[in-house]
DNA sequence: TGATTGGTGGGTTGTTGTGGGGAAAAAAGG
DNA sequence: CCTTTTTTCCCCACAACAACCCACCAATCA
């Protein structure tokens, strides 16, 4: 399995097209998919990982709601991704919208995915991270709720 | 498992590199992964130590939040660090950040792992754990937590 | 003192991100 | 159904950065 690591700030040029990071390009060459996520950034799920995705998705209970909201979510705003001859992807307009996406863009691989984030957003949550990392890191494994 | 010891002083040169310590280089010619520790330093983890850590980090719950910030957090961070021809690693802007990096760097053996420390950072700390060394060694098996 | 190892500095060459022009394809409109 | 407009992709060019290589000093040890 892939892993992903390292953070990376890129430029979305005029034409909404993002120079992927050469690293973590070389790792997946076929592409793979990008979605949204629950917070205000974008996934890319590899494809591998994407087929055990939907496969997941698919035994969602259909009489649950939330099952169909989250399916709606998830396949609705999913796109196929692959790489021009340059290393770049196109980034439709919802998806740039979910995430706030205007010019500085952070690419950031976090294990098993890929996560875009706008600059400025990603900025204000990493203080947050860092100002909190202990909290954070010993509720992550309890599982415990938090407050935002 | 390598066990690695001894403080060592290096400089920072004009183009972020570090020339690591040849002891301990001589205990890992393959390079390894570095990253942010919680505390104000750089934590190097070998090649075999890492992978144990991203299976670790796997096992977290996916819908826990925490559990994601905590994925971005050291994956994020994470950069694959190999020696050059000269014995020296590139160390790039944010984790230089992070550890407060400046020019004198303290890179130290603490068993499994290597932290690289800014060297006043150190200093400062380790009068602090001089002069508290009964108190901290007494806490360190009861695992009560301690303040700032 | 001579030789070897280890740390420091700097030049040079590829690689990579970035911008933009132009051709092909797709979509829209009459 | 054909024309016009828009979008998408490919190519070229440039600038910035990172990797690689070679050379110099300083310290250690025989």
């Amino acid at each position: 399995m892939a892993s992903f690591k390292g953070t990376y700030v890129h430029q979305l040029d005029a034409k909404a097209r993002l120079a992927f990071p050469s690293r973590l390009r070389a790792q997946i060459p076929e592409g793979g998919t990008l979605t949204v996520s629950a917070e205000n950034c974008l996934t890319f799920y590899p494809a591998v990982l994407w087929s055990d995705m939907e496969r997941e998705l698919a035994t969602l209970d259909p009489l649950n709601p939330d099952a169909r909201d989250t399916k709606r979510q998830l396949f609705g705003s999913a796109e196929d991704v692959t790489f021009d001859k340059q290393g770049r992807i196109p980034i439709p307009i919802h998806l740039r919208d979910h995430a706030g996406l205007t010019k500085e863009v952070v690419v950031m691989g976090v294990g098993d995915v890929i996560e875009l984030w706008d600059a400025t957003a990603w900025q204000k949550r990493h203080v947050r991270i860092v100002a909190d990392a202990s909290d954070i890191m010993r509720r992550a494994r309890g599982g415990v709720p938090h407050s935002p």
